[in-house]
DNA sequence: GGGTAGTATATTTTT
DNA sequence: TATACTACCC
C-alpha cells in the first residue's frame, strides 16, 4: 500500500458511517450521486470517501474535491489530513473559482494575460463597467451599471461571450450588447478578469486545447463535487470535461437547498445526473443526524409547500427536543435585544459562543443585532463584514500588487493619489495616455518619486516576506505618518492596516508566498475573511442565511421574520419560482439547528431611516401550533423603552 | 488640484 | 441611515 498510513489496514474510518452512507464510500469507480436532505452525513460521506480512496492506494494527488466555498474546502483539508495524519501529498481541494485561477496561471499565455494577472472584486468591476459606458456615450444614470454588471455575470455562466451575446425585446440587453465588448477590452488592457472569467476562461482554454485538458483529465482522476445543487451551467459544463474520460465523478447535494438561482445555479444539474451519467449510482440518505425531531418537523412543514421538489423522507433516532421559541417583539432594537439576552443566558450557562449562531436575510440587519451584542458585551463576529474591501485595505493591497504588476491600472489608478502627491484627473490621464513630458515640472517629479516607490517596494518584496513588506508599504508610502497624526477614524484605518500585516503572517513561511497571498485575498468568501484563524473565534457567529449553508451549530435565532423581507420582496412581487427559492432558503436557515430554534420578528423596522409596519412572515403562520411556543411575554427591553421614549419628542 | 457641502439613491442573497 | 457622486469654491 503506497500510502497507506499509521494504523493498520483495519477500516475503521468506516465504522462511524451508517449503511447507506458506506455504500457511497465503497462505490469507488464510475459516477455516483447522493442526494439527501439537509444534516445527513453528505459532506461527510464525501470526505469519507476521500479518506477510503486514499486507503486503498489511490494516489492522493489524483483526488480532486470542489467545494463551495473557500472555508468548506479548508474545513475539509483540516478533517482529511487529521485523519491521514500527514499533509504531505494531500487531495486537491478548492473552490471552482480557485481551481480556475490555479489552472489560468498555468496557462495564461494562451489566454492573453500575465502571470499575475488581477481578480476584480465587485467594486472594481462596477468601476470599468461604468467606464465602458462613458466610452460608448451610454448615460450610467439611465442605465444602472449594476444590472448591466448582473446580466454579463450571467451571461457568462451560461457559457456566452461578448460575440455570443444577442440582445432581445429588453432593452437593457441591447445596452448590454454594447457595453460589454467595451469592458471586456478594458479588462484586458489591465490585464484584469472578473469572477465569471475565472470559470469561463477556464472552460474555453480547456475546450480549445485538448492537449491541456486530457493532461488535467488524467491527473484528477476521482473528481468530487460538493452542494452539486448550487452549480451553474460553466461549472457543470468544466465538471464533465474533466470528468470525460473516466466518469469517475462523485457529487453531492440537495435540490432543497438550491438558494443560488438568482446567480445562474441550476438545479436540472442534479436533477438530470442520472441522464447525464448513465449508470451512475444513486445513493439515498434518510437519516439525519443533526437535528431534534421538532427542527425537522418544523423544516419538512415550509419545505412541503414547495412544488419544484421530489420529496424525500428524513428521520431522526434524535430526541424530540425543545419546541421552537417565538419572540413577536414590538421594534427591531427590541428583537435584536431580545436575541441578545437569550443568547447571554446561553452562555450565562456554559454554552461556548461559538454554538451559537444569529441569521437573517440581509445584511443590514446585522447592524442593529451588532448594536445590541455589544451592549451586552457579548463575544460575536459579523460573518461578512468585508475587511478586504475596506478602503484603507485595498489601497495597501494595490500598494503590492502594482508593485508586482505595473499593469495593472486599476491597482496604479488606486494608489497614484493616495496620499496625496499632487497628481489629479488632468495629470493622471496625461500619464495613462503617455503623455508623460506633458507634465509640469512639480508634477513629473511627483510621478518620478511614485514610480521609484513601486520599484523600490518590489525590490524589498524580493527579499521579504508579506507581513514585512506591508508594513514596509505603509511606513514608506507615508500613510503611516499621516493616519497616525489624524483623526480617530484615521487612526483606526491604520489599525486596519496593521490588522492586514497580522493576517499576511500566515503566508510568511510559504513558498511563493506572495503568488499564493494576491490569489487567496482575491477569492476570500467573507466565510474566512479575519477572525477564523485567529484566538477569538470562539464567538456567536452573525450571518446571512446564505453564508450559513453547510454549517451547524446547537442554539439558530432566525431574526426578522417579517412578510416583505423574509420572505424578500421589492418591487414586483415574487414569481412562483423565486417563492420556493425563498421557502428553500428558510428550509435551509431551520436545519442549521441542532438542539434548538429561535425565530423572531418585529412589528416595527426602520429600513433606509423609514418606518416600516410588518406583517409576521408566512413561514412563521406556516408552523403547526405544537411545535412553537410564544417566548418573552413578559421581555421587558428597559434600553429600549428609554429610546422610544425620547423618540415622542 | 483638493476639499466640502449638498443631493440622490439604495439593500436581497455571493464566488 | 450611510454612502456615492457632483458642483462649486479656494
Ligand atoms: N453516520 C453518522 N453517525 C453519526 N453522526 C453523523 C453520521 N453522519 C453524519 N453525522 C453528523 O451529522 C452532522 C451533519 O453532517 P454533514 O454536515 O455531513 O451533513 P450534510 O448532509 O452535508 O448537511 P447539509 O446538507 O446541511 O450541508 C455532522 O455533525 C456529522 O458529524
Amino acid at each position: 500500500m503506497p500510502y497507506s498510513i499509521g494504523y493498520t489496514g483495519r477500516m475503521n474510518y468506516l465504522e462511524s458511517l451508517n449503511e447507506m452512507q458506506k455504500e457511497a464510500v465503497l462505490h469507488t469507480e464510475g459516477p455516483l450521486l447522493v442526494v439527501a436532505g439537509a444534516g445527513t452525513g453528505k459532506t461527510k460521506t464525501l470526505t469519507h470517501r476521500i479518506i477510503h480512496l486514499i486507503k486503498k492506494g489511490t494516489d492522493p494527488r489524483s483526488i480532486l474535491a470542489i467545494t463551495f466555498t473557500n472555508k468548506a474546502a479548508k474545513e475539509m483539508r483540516e478533517r482529511v489530513i487529521a485523519m491521514l495524519g500527514t499533509d504531505d501529498h494531500i487531495p486537491t481541494m478548492s473552490t471552482f473559482h480557485s481551481l480556475g485561477v490555479r489552472i489560468l496561471r498555468d496557462h495564461h499565455t494562451k489566454i492573453g494575460v500575465n502571470k499575475y494577472f488581477n481578480i476584480l472584486d465587485s467594486q472594481d468591476k462596477g468601476t470599468l463597467i461604468k467606464q465602458a459606458m462613458r466610452i460608448q456615450d451610454i448615460n450610467p444614470k439611465e442605465w444602472e451599471p449594476r444590472k448591466i454588471a448582473s446580466t454579463i455575470s450571467r451571461a457568462k455562466s451560461n457559457e456566452e461571450t461578448a460575440e455570443t451575446y444577442t440582445a432581445n425585446k429588453n432593452p437593457l440587453t441591447s445596452i448590454v450588447k454594447i457595453v460589454w465588448p467595451e469592458y471586456e477590452r478594458l479588462k484586458r488592457e489591465e490585464q484584469s478578469l472578473d469572477f465569471d472569467d475565472l470559470l469561463s476562461e477556464t472552460y474555453f482554454l480547456l475546450k480549445k486545447h485538448p492537449e491541456i485538458l486530457a493532461q488535467y483529465q488524467s491527473r484528477w482522476q476521482y473528481v468530487h463535487v460538493d452542494e452539486y445543487q448550487d452549480t451553474n451551467t460553466i461549472q457543470y459544463k468544466l465538471v464533465r470535461l474533466l470528468v470525460d474520460q473516466h466518469k469517475n465523478i462523485c457529487a453531492v447535494g440537495d435540490g432543497d437547498q438550491n438558494i443560488y438561482s438568482w446567480r445562474g445555479a441550476d438545479m436540472k444539474n442534479i436533477l438530470n445526473f442520472e441522464k447525464d451519467f448513465p449508470g451512475a449510482k444513486v445513493v439515498l440518505l434518510e437519516t439525519n443526524y443533526r437535528s431534534t425531531q421538532i427542527i425537522l418537523e418544523a423544516a419538512h412543514e415550509i419545505i412541503k409547500k414547495n412544488n419544484e421538489r421530489i420529496d424525500k423522507k428524513l428521520v431522526t433516532d434524535n430526541q424530540e427536543g425543545k419546541e421552537i421559541a417565538l419572540y413577536e417583539a414590538f421594534s427591531a432594537h427590541q428583537e435584536a435585544s431580545w436575541i441578545a439576552t437569550q443568547v447571554k443566558k446561553y452562555i450565562d450557562e456554559g454554552t461556548e459562543p461559538k454554538d451559537i449562531a444569529v441569521l437573517f436575510r440581509t445584511n443590514f440587519q446585522s447592524r442593529i443585532l451588532e448594536e445590541a451584542f455589544l451592549r451586552k458585551a457579548l463575544p460575536y463576529q459579523v460573518v461578512g463584514v468585508k475587511f478586504f474591501s475596506r478602503k484603507e485595505v485595498k489601497d495597501v493591497m494595490s500598494y503590492l500588487k502594482a508593485a508586482f504588476n505595473n499593469d495593472s491600472l486599476s491597482d496604479v489608478k488606486r494608489i497614484i493619489n493616495e496620499p496625496k502627491r499632487g497628481l489629479g484627473k488632468v495629470a493622471v490621464a496625461k500619464i495613462f495616455a503617455g503623455r508623460i513630458s506633458d507634465l509640469p515640472k512639480k508634477q513629473l517629479e511627483s510621478y518620478q518619486k511614485f514610480s521609484e516607490l513601486l520599484d523600490d517596494i518590489y525590490q524589498f518584496a524580493l527579499t521579504h516576506t508579506p507581513s514585512d513588506t506591508i508594513r514596509h508599504i505603509v511606513k514608506a508610502t507615508g500613510l503611516e505618518k499621516k493616519l497616525g497624526e489624524g483623526t480617530d477614524e484615521d487612526k483606526e484605518r491604520l489599525e486596519n492596516m496593521k490588522e492586514l500585516v497580522t493576517y499576511a503572517t500566515k503566508y510568511d513561511d510559504l513558498e511563493n508566498a506572495y503568488d499564493i497571498f494576491f490569489e487567496e485575498v482575491a477569492l476570500l468568501s467573507d466565510q474566512d475573511s479575519l477572525g477564523s484563524n485567529r484566538k477569538d473565534s470562539n464567538t456567536v457567529k452573525l450571518m446571512t442565511i446564505h453564508s450559513s449553508k453547510g454549517l451547524e451549530f446547537k442554539y439558530v435565532f432566525v431574526s426578522g421574520l417579517e412578510q416583505g423581507l423574509f420572505p424578500s420582496q421589492r418591487d414586483d412581487a415574487l414569481t412562483k419560482h423565486e417563492q420556493e427559492e425563498e421557502r428553500r432558503l428558510c428550509y435551509v436557515a431551520f436545519t442549521r439547528a441542532k438542539e434548538m430554534l429561535h425565530l423572531s420578528y418585529a412589528k416595527l423596522r426602520t429600513i433606509y431611516g423609514q418606518e416600516r409596519i410588518n406583517v409576521p412572515s408566512e413561514f412563521v403562520r406556516d408552523l403547526s401550533s405544537h411545535l412553537v411556543v410564544e417566548a418573552g411575554e413578559n421581555y421587558d427591553d428597559d434600553e429600549g423603552a428609554v429610546e422610544t421614549f425620547y423618540l415622542d419628542f
